[in-house]
DNA sequence: CACAAACCTTGAACATTGTTCAATAAATAT
DNA sequence: ATATTTATTGAACAATGTTCAAGGTTTGTG
């Protein structure tokens, strides 16, 4: 349903009409509409870092471009898969309940995919430092396929989205690699 | 009331007791909450304006550092008005009402302060292109702030990330420069 | 099989919220 | 002073997440 019509339209009596069962019964599967979405969230993250994963399997990029290749394929995972993207982000949990244990550990795991090109580029680097980098590059990537996704402003069409994040993720490395020599 | 308890805790009913009428008589001075939300937008991002405009004006920074400034503004805004600047990216309308335009046009100006340091560093660039590579620029630090003052994963401290900042806006600015060569 | 204990399902009920609206009051024009 | 327009009120409505007592179903045990 999150797939279909969008996190906002996740209703549990639309929900339990389609699973056919009284609308109060959702509440025995789950506790939560939080604890449905993460774990909807759950399944997403785990597809997003197969395709992840799938992206860098073909032949032996370089590091620098196994990092535009899954920058890309985080951008057609995105597009493709639009309304579960969006809904990893868009979801809020109420400010006093505190994400579980395994739904934050469930996200640690995509900065692993960066995390490898990179320390291939920057050997003299910490693991500390890396992992820093890792981050700042997947905020980046993930502002852009954001900002270029959102229908709210002008609408990018695809192939220019993801030749503007090539360009940019090859600047950045670029530009990294040139501020460590 | 946004700035206070989040856009989630924005209840017309708090707000009318607030401001001391009738919860009906709230729409009288506002046909929706959408509105109301980005009528609080639209004042969010005049000042947020300002501040990108305070940052390069003392001085006569270069180019490169007028980027780093606007974005290090960015992100220092961004800190200090989290509610408020999440609001204007949390919220969504109904995805048959659009946006009207002066709320459009509201979030469109943003992109003029990059623009202008990027056409000095590139002049040989089209309008076009250029309004691309801003946008882009833009979405990345935008990323970067976005996931960086979320709560959600690791609180990275805002020190770090201003640092973080800089250091990959330097990086895709020289990137940039030399695929240009 | 008989019985009990555990579990599941149901659908009504509740609380919270955005929104509307008829009634009423206030302001303004004539 | 009166009529007309405008603003305000608070009750009512609809949508929605959540709870719960009542009743049904399954499962374990002698």
């Amino acid at each position: 349903m999150i797939a279909a019509r969008g996190l906002a339209g996740l209703k549990t009596r639309d929900l339990a009409r389609e699973i056919g069962c009284a609308n109060g019964a959702v509440y025995n599967l789950v506790t939560d509409v939080d604890e449905l979405v993460l774990r909807v969230g759950s399944r997403t993250l785990l597809r997003l870092d197969e395709a992840l994963s799938a992206a860098v399997s073909a032949g032996e990029p370089s590091p620098r471009e196994a990092l535009v290749r899954i920058a890309i394929a985080y951008c057609d995972f995105a597009a493709e898969n639009l309304q579960l993207w969006r809904a990893l982000f868009e979801h809020r949990m109420a400010a006093d309940k505190p994400l579980p244990d395994w739904s934050v550990n469930d996200q640690m795991q995509l900065f692993r995919h960066i995390y490898q090109p990179l320390a291939a580029l920057f050997p003299e680097r910490s693991p500390e430092e890396l992992g820093i980098t890792a981050r700042s590059l997947f905020s980046a990537v993930h502002g852009m396929v954001t900002l270029g996704l959102e229908q709210k402003l002008v609408a990018v069409p695809l192939p220019a989205l993801r030749k503007e994040i090539a360009t940019l993720v090859r600047a950045m490395i670029d530009g990294l690699i040139a501020q460590a020599a």
